[in-house]
RNA sequence: UGGGAGGUCGUCUAACGGUAGGACGGCGGACUCUGGAUCCGCUGGUGGAGGUUCGAGUCCUCCCCUCCCAGCCA
């Protein structure tokens, strides 16, 4: 589409069409083309042409369906970080349309892990906002008139297939050897025929209208440029049946009405970028930066899963770990400030962390080096402090009377050496209290 | 298979095109009754093949390997 080909300098996403592809002509003008992308990736990051002021603001967007992944928990923290560094606001918003998957708990339990490692909202459940409301569920008249809008302007139609028919269509490709590319039936329905669909009765969903032919391209603050040919992809769902949207509609329409500058999330997400950026310009929504963090893997270099042992925060608080010893270690898998330093605060990770220096590749969880910088962040508790937690653990758990006192204070600073965890205390205190001093002491 | 993203010691992470370092782990030693902490030493790597270059982990080409996506999940 011309249109879409008149980009500005300052447009970040760029379409392409087969016209300019065309060779020899296309070599010819390669080198005008390129002094007019380099022109245009300068003056995009010269202007920020997004919104509130060129106020930075990120989202962190767990779905309430489980506990928070401690890949989860690493993206949280890198939207703290980069929203703290730049003076920005860290947006908190719950993705809950999965009805079937979402649980009160669940949320309750992100939000309470989310706060225990320090990593407060600035908008988001708890604390309101202005660009409310922040769960998805509550969202949905807003979802709606953004689907009609797309209906009105012919971006999205009708889709009256059935399960069937869409199977069939899934199983064409997939002999094909091809993802499952809707074959656009009723892309070009008339009038006449939708009305007598609808007369029926016949269960539709809402598809978006893909531009046929030329490209997409993103420029991702990690990866840089990334580009997807648009006939890879077919015309998509964004409106179930059901009324309920579809992910990839509702996230582009919560992220643009809550004016979010950086979109930094897991790299599973970065084959949605398409359909997001495709929805994003239907809309007349300016364009966020993009920022698609590695993952975590387990060992076998898989998607670090409930398989490969402990996962979620929950799990490691209940082990006894620290959340500075948290935050510190999950900052370290995919960043590092340049120096040999690994020892840090959350402020002194505020005020170190750069977007750049967050690396591609995926890195690998490793539980024994997380236990290590548990047991550097335990002896760096000041004296009183570590007497208190620890002291206090003793007491609850029955092993002592009190929590405090000279021997609790004693007893404590003897066996912090000899421990990485607070719960190892207990079986150190026994073991102390265990030795046989009477048989040793000489008379 | 299609699309996309990646590849530096076992793991994490450094290295403006200019001596491949640090941490964890492993092994050994000092301290120590033992362990632990702490300190010291050792081990160990640029996926492969070409190319550009005085010089390549870095730039180019090809190959190999790994991961993600391909739900009316998110």
């Amino acid at each position: 589409m011309a249109s879409i080909v008149a980009a500005t300098p300052w447009s970040r996403i760029r379409t392409i069409t087969k016209l300019e592809l065309a060779p020899p002509i296309f070599l010819q003008s390669s080198v005008y083309y390129c002094k007019r992308r380099r022109f245009s990736v300068a003056a995009s990051l010269s202007t920020n042409t997004n919104k509130v002021d060129g106020q930075v603001r990120v989202r962190f967007a767990p779905s309430p369906t489980g506990n928070l992944h401690v890949g989860g928990a690493r993206t949280a923290l890198f939207n703290y970080l980069f929203a703290r560094s730049k003076g920005g606001k860290f947006v908190l918003r719950i993705e809950d349309t999965d009805l079937e998957r979402s649980t009160k708990e669940s949320e309750e339990a992100v939000l309470q892990d989310l706060s225990w490692l320090g990593l407060d909202w600035d908008e988001g459940p708890g604390v309101g906002g202005d660009y409310g409301p922040y769960r998805q569920s509550e969202r949905n008249s807003l979802y709606k008139q953004y689907a009609d809008k797309l209906l009105e302007s012919g971006h999205v139609y009708r889709c009256f297939c059935s399960n069937e028919e869409l199977e069939k269509m899934k199983e064409i490709a997939k002999l094909k050897q091809l993802p499952p590319v809707y074959t656009g039936k009723w892309a070009t329905a008339t009038d006449a025929e939708v009305q007598k669909e609808l007369e029926r009765g016949t269960p539709y969903t809402y598809r978006f209208r893909v531009p046929k032919g030329g490209s997409l391209k993103i420029s991702d603050l990690i990866r840089g440029e990334v580009s997807w040919n648009l006939d890879t992809l077919g015309d998509f769902v964004i409106m179930r049946s059901n009324g309920q949207p579809v992910y990839n509609f509702c996230v582009t329409v919560d992220d643009a009405t809550m004016a979010i500058s950086h979109v930094i999330r897991a790299e599973e997400h970065l084959p949605n970028t398409l359909r997001q950026a495709l929805i994003y310009k239907a809309l007349g929504f300016s364009m966020p930066y993009f920022a698609h963090v590695s993952l975590i893997l387990a060992p076998d270099r898989s998607k670090l899963s409930k398989r490969h042992g402990a996962t979620s925060v929950g799990q490691f608080r209940e082990m006894g770990y620290l959340p500075q010893a948290m935050v510190n270690y999950l900052a370290l898998l995919g960043w590092g400030d340049g120096t040999e330093n690994e020892f840090f605060t959350l402020k002194q990770l505020v005020e170190k962390f750069t977007i750049e220096r967050v690396n591609k590749s995926g890195a690998i969880f490793d539980s024994t080096k997380l236990r290590w910088m548990n047991g550097q962040h335990l002896r760096a508790i000041p004296s009183n402090e570590l007497t208190k937690l620890i002291g206090e653990r003793w007491k609850s758990t029955g092993i002592l009377t009190e929590s405090k006192g000279p021997f609790v204070d004693e007893a404590i600073q003897l066996l912090k050496d000899g421990i990485d965890l607070v719960p190892d205390s207990d079986k150190a205190l026994s073991n102390l209290l265990s030795y046989p001093l009477r048989d040793t002491l000489t008379r």
